[in-house]
DNA sequence: ATTTAGCACTCTCGGCATGCGAGTGCAAAA
DNA sequence: TTTTGCACTCGCATGCCGAGAGTGCTAAAT
């Protein structure tokens, strides 16, 4: 009887010739046949027998041939075998960490540090570099300043975490003098300085519910400004790319139309956001295959990102975009120790 | 005698043959040859004819065939003659601009009002929309505030221009206790409220060097940092680019290699800035045809571009970077516009 | 039962000739 | 000065051919 479908099994050594061939795919690119792989594998069998292997893995749905007569190529499902329980990782030394990690010694706020990150995730993979803004749930209150600008409208200075300012303009039910401006500051300074930002809002929303007409008038006017001066904090996500150039050079992608679709998918930031706030749920170190993703423009696509902390809190993630046919065993040690050091960095500058 | 070079003279009709010609090339592309011509041009004149004055018009070097027996294209010294004397505006009808201008209405703040201009440029032409950040001579302060960090660290807080708030970290000579510290503030609130941000550095640049020794304690304090606090605030000029996707649709450019570099001085920023900084210089609008620009990823290019005012103050520039072969009897007035637009939605908010 | 060798078959790709269409330039006629 | 006629040049699409690479199947060998 021919061993037609699935009634074979995937042994030790299908795997091996499975593992080989993604490998070489993943240097060069093209369909991997018979011959070149029966010599790669180093297993002293010949072609016919890795063609009758090549058959079985392909009835797995591991591989496929763009067309009789070509080599074979990993599908996502292989890829995400492959990703999952072959890869050999290659660490990286102690030497490489630290070229990395001195990368971000000299930079001082926050933005460059996130900058530097995205760049050398980039320049080292020589693929697009990705890193999610940082969403610090900590935000210590350490002063709020209002301002008067004309008629209703008031600028609310806020330092929060020692050395970061936030300021945002709001109106005001009536206007209010400077006196009583300065008052309310005065008032919510003594209140709440050093206290979290979410539960300074808490707080205010709760003595909001708490007092109601028998409050003096300068009460209210705290309450009301605060309430609006201290409401969420939910600018938008936002992220930091760099290298999409260098998509542009990757065969894989060199279709003009996914290309731009692609480019414009990283303009809109949405679906690129959409996948990064996955990724940062998942807690630690997740790759995205080709259509995995769920989005359609990263078809043809993998995404590799990690989460990065500062103390033990997730703040945010970075990773890298790239064509599925990706060197795994290098991108992923290389974001995850990106990921680390950038967290380290965020963390002593705090 | 045959007519061999430049004998002949650039009369009427050969320049309508040849604003015939560059209209021709620009809506399809495709080099124009003579029989076409003959018949766009609406001239009752035979193919022959035109063939002549187009042979003329080569050795003038406004025109040019990529190959024997290709039609014509214009040079880029075609481009700059049609540009510049041939040209017919479409202008634009009062019903446009009012579409245009009332996108800014409903935008808050500044940056979001040159986010608006920059797409609006390229989603109306097609091209790549670039807004460069407003050099806002005038910054008169509003108010001053210092806040202590850790060590000589200390955070400046400074209100300008009625909305709008800038923070920088300075380091100091020695640590200043937070008494001083407000001292200091109050003491420049109350001299330099309102005056301009220059002025008040030339102010305490000049008082520095006045005196010397025999001033106070606090006085020093003030100095210092002040001096530190309104050091001239050279953040590098910076722009905000919009639809470059819109360029890889364009034949002209589909050479990927081009395209990549192209896309990289976009994202190096250097180049794009010095040539729109030359576009500020001009104090009108400004086109940059192909090599003309003197930047090598615009070979391929040309630069439309107007400055935008606030008050009678040049503060900025605009434009669209698009193919050499654009629709500039369009896109010239939609830049003007565009930047008309901006320049009195930023009046208006000031 | 597995592995190997042999073989026919399929598909891609580069090179090559060919023909067509578009356009030119020149010389002679109008 | 303009037009006509004509020979000539390219670029481009088409079709053909052969080389190369790889497959699947069958039959033989281990």
């Amino acid at each position: 009887m021919p061993r037609t479908t699935k009634d074979s099994v995937l042994n030790e050594r299908a795997l091996h010739l499975f593992k080989t061939l993604v490998e070489r795919y993943i240097v060069d690119g093209q369909p991997v046949g018979s011959r070149t792989l029966a010599r790669d594998a180093g297993l002293d069998v010949s072609p016919a027998t890795v063609r009758h292997i090549m058959a079985d893995l392909e009835a797995w749905g591991l591989i496929r041939s763009p067309h009789t007569s070509a080599g074979r190529m990993p599908t996502v499902q292989g890829y995400r075998l492959f990703v999952d329980t072959l890869l050999t990782l290659q660490e990286l030394n102690a030497n490489e960490v630290n070229r990395i990690s001195s990368e971000f010694d000299c930079k001082q706020d926050v933005a460059s540090l996130l900058q530097t990150a995205s760049t050398m995730l980039s320049n080292i993979t020589h693929l697009a570099g990705v890193v999610m803004l940082p969403r610090t749930e900590q935000k210590s209150l350490r002063r709020v300043e209002f301002m008067r600008l004309s008629g209703d409208q008031v600028l609310v200075i806020l330092v929060v975490n020692d050395n970061e300012v936030q300021n945002r303009i709001i109106r005001t039910a009536r206007p209010y003098s400077p006196a009583e401006l300065q008052e309310a500051a005065n008032y919510l300074n003594q209140s709440f300085s050093g206290k979290d930002l979410q539960s300074v809002r808490a707080a205010i929303v709760k003595e909001m519910q708490e007092v109601h007409a028998d409050v003096n008038r300068m009460m209210q006017a705290v309450i009301e400004m605060a309430e609006k001066a201290f409401a969420a904090d939910d600018r938008p996500h936002d992220y930091v790319l760099a290298g999409q150039t260098n998509l542009m050079e990757i065969a894989d992608l060199s279709d003009l139309e996914k290309l731009k679709k692609l480019f414009e998918a990283f303009g809109q930031k949405r679906d690129i956001l959409h996948l990064l706030d996955q990724a940062i749920q998942a807690r630690g170190l997740q790759i995205f295959i080709g259509e995995e993703s769920g989005y359609e423009v990263l078809d043809e696509c993998s995404v590799v990102t990690s989460p990065y902390t500062v103390g033990d809190q997730v703040v945010g993630v970075l990773g890298v975009i790239g064509p599925t046919r990706m060197a795994y065993e290098r991108v992923i040690p290389i974001v995850d120790v990106t990921a680390k050091v950038l967290g380290a960095a965020l963390n002593s500058r705090h």
